[in-house]
DNA sequence: GCACTATAATCATAATACTGACTAATTGCG
DNA sequence: CGCAATTAGTCAGTATTATGATTATAGTGC
């Protein structure tokens, strides 16, 4: 009954997978921490391949879609649409403004902020991009059979919607 | 049956998802990239603050976990075990050397290669965090029944199993 | 034996995230 | 009104990941 010998993180905690002793491979893939990490490095590098042309990391691609549809919106109100902290959210738009796909500029109304409006460019850019995002998101659950794509999303949903506080950039809508 | 106006990063793909028009948070809870970069944004976060009086990182708790079964092991392959490509291994390596949680030297057989090997003092941490490592595990799917995990942790084997070869770096057992 | 190729590791550069500290502007309370 | 607390943004530093280039070593074919 002791606990498994798990070579990689977060793997103690499922015993109840029966894994060959010293099947690393098979423990990595049952640990929900490491799943988790290659599930986001595959869909960001699937994301990157997909709009190499465009240049677009996907929270610039986030930003640009969440200023398309409330524009304007200051750093922290913005950050929090998309669950970035104000430093990330900081660097995303600098890099976005930098490629003239933003323009940003200190509010009138609180001279601490900055407003943020989506340039014609930015929102040309973003027209042609959603297919491409589309695409990606269509090979990454393509795997699963629908009902299992509904299940998979709703289970993170959960786990994601109560835990939404112990990050430091919680989702704020 | 045209495409919901989407406003956050690979949102289009999820019409199933009935959501009030505007309603962001709603809709940014539906996407499933977006979704998998909060899930692991969260997972960490808990992860660093359970070890932060260790001062120990995911990846180099995975590392120290993965020599504990099997050493030594050239970078490469460490990196293999874990899904790192040979930069991130490399950095991870030598932040590890640093703390004297693992030596490493180069192989007398292949002189282009490094041993590493895991030094007392990294077994003797992996022992004392394994059970931190636990409590977040535990925590992060608590919001979910026995069943949903496994359910949960099903999906993203076959999911991240079938993309394998898509990141960089494969998981190489 | 030598040239070509393949492999191990490193470096440079960049985007994504976090922490903590700092400045400047605003708000709220006594 | 004035001081304290809060808030917006930035900066410095670090870790996680990717790309592409470079160096050094090993192996293979001729």
């Amino acid at each position: 009954m002791g606990i498994t010998v798990c070579p990689v993180w977060m793997i103690e905690l499922m015993p109840r997978e029966e894994t060959s002793q010293g099947d690393i491979f098979a423990e990595v893939q049952a640990s929900p921490g490491h799943l988790l990490r290659r599930f986001q490095q595959i869909a960001v590098s699937m994301f990157l391949r997909e709009c190499r042309e465009y240049d677009l990391t996907p929270l610039q691609y986030a930003a640009l879609a969440a200023l398309s549809v409330s524009d304007p919106l200051d750093q922290v109100t913005l950050g929090g649409m998309i669950a970035l902290d104000r430093t990330t959210i900081g660097v995303v738009i600098r890099n976005l403004e930098a490629c003239e796909l933003v323009v940003r500029e200190t509010s009138t109304r609180d001279r601490r902020s900055k407003m943020i409006r989506i340039s014609p460019a930015g929102t040309a850019l973003l027209t042609e991009v959603r297919p491409l995002v589309e695409n990606v998101q269509t090979r990454l659950l393509a795997p699963l059979a629908i009902e299992e794509q509904d299940q998979l999303v709703a289970l993170m949903q959960r786990v994601v919607a109560t835990h939404n506080q112990e990050s430091r950039a919680p989702l704020r809508p």
